[in-house]
DNA sequence: CAGTGGTCTAGACCACAAC
DNA sequence: TTGTGGTCTAGACCACTGA
């Protein structure tokens, strides 16, 4: 076993048996180096991969501390979709989340794996809208919510204008004669991309919890996809399972 | 910028644009050096990060390669658990796993964010039933599924023994007056731990997608949760959306 | 068996934030 | 102001594995 993986398996053990607890500060590199008789570097490089799984944020001048693990809040997916007003809602818990920045409305190549779902070459230009969800108070980003739509359905109607009016995007496609619309969710975890990290602020070492969700016509045609991207230590996402001719139960 | 920053960013790009290709061999070390007029350690930082990050292999004596990404395989949950004559059932896909290895059935402390789920102090002892669940064909470890007990309804009981007998913790769970059983689950994403990096062999950087399954008596008191962990590169967990009073339709 | 990545050292200077 | 982590260099030797 290398050195540094030496010192990396000392201090997750230190903090797995809360030695270190959540908010302590480790001792600092120097005295890591003289403790298991090492290089400055191999401590850094012990430091690091905690660091890349989450267990440890380096403050400079303040020492290196152990995360201090947030509780997950929880998202709920009802079993069916549901509709007031202003248009569709998939969330029954009705989060009060607003847009805390504009939204960016653009053309640009499908990624690889959107385009898969969306049934178009990869890299082929798609308009792709782009919404960052946060938090009313403190405006504090929280979900990033990126919808792609084929270039032949979007181009030149109002779905690519950034204000798509009441109803959103979904009123316009079944006003378009595409309706009912139908609609699938999955959920993935992946590595967050760079300028994922950073709108969202997340610590090196955090996941991606995301809800892809597709849209179909009535005759099962892809309208649109929706990649809806939050931190994966902050949430969860819940269903409800029910039970053959059972009533609905709370979670 | 730090200059390994660069590198790294240069790598990205390149990787990103299809300079480098799923499978490619990227420039070695040396060359990296060379080409961005750094010393091999500033080198190696930028390629850690990547490496961290899932995009690049290193493989000695071979160069350091750019990842294949695999396509993701579905799991679809069903709004409605079912059963048959071996016991409930909540993957309507109905994949043909097989144990990979017999189960392992011990006491030990609650993981922190379990303990919290089913109702004991963390640390304190509960029943931990570990199972790893593999392809028939190839034995390769698929999902890691590890059910948690409190004590006191498992103490002496056949729910502590390794082979609990047809349906399962379930069924003796309902035989002895807790049923009918509820269920329900969250999904989320999470750094692996070294066990289960190790245990599903999975590539540094890669996250880990769980579905955690909580079981509660006819009373509403929690039986058990079981934390259900597989690899966030390889699966994503597929739901049924319906649209009020409107017929299933497929995913 | 040789070339690649893996590890490690010793030393230097920088930059930020808490004091 | 200063102590902490952040970055970088030059050089050395090791270990695995694919040519």
């Amino acid at each position: 076993m290398a050195r540094w993986h030496t010192v990396a398996a000392s201090l997750r053990e230190a903090i797995a048996n809360g030695t270190y607890g959540p908010g302590d500060t480790i001792p600092k590199e120097e005295e890591l180096e003289s403790l298991h008789g090492v290089s400055r570097s191999t401590v850094r490089r012990a430091v690091a991969q905690l660091t890349a799984e989450g267990l440890l944020t380096p403050v400079r001048r303040g020492g290196t501390k152990v995360r201090e693990r947030r509780e997950r809040s929880r998202i709920t997916r009802a079993r069916t979709v549901y509709r007031d007003e202003r248009g569709y809602y998939f969330d029954p818990s009705a989060r009060p989340w607003v847009a805390v920045r504009p939204p960016v409305v653009r053309w640009g190549p499908a990624p690889h794996d959107i385009a898969h779902v969306l049934g178009v070459e990869p890299g082929s230009e798609v308009l792709i809208r782009d919404r960052v969800m946060g938090d009313p108070q403190t405006r504090d980003p929280i979900q990033l919510s990126t919808s792609y739509l084929p270039a032949d359905l979007a181009k030149g109607t109002v779905l690519a204008e950034a204000d798509t009016g009441s109803g959103g995007i979904y009123d316009r496609l079944e006003e378009a004669g595409h309706g009912p619309l139908r609609w699938s969710e999955v959920v993935v975890a992946s590595a967050p991309s760079d300028a994922d990290t950073d709108a969202l602020r997340l610590t090196p070492g955090v996941p991606l919890l995301r809800l892809i969700r597709t849209t179909r016509s009535a005759d099962g045609r892809v309208l649109e996809v929706n990649d809806c991207r939050m931190s994966g230590e902050r949430w969860e996402i819940g269903y409800e399972i029910l039970r053959d001719g059972s009533a609905e139960f709370g979670l």
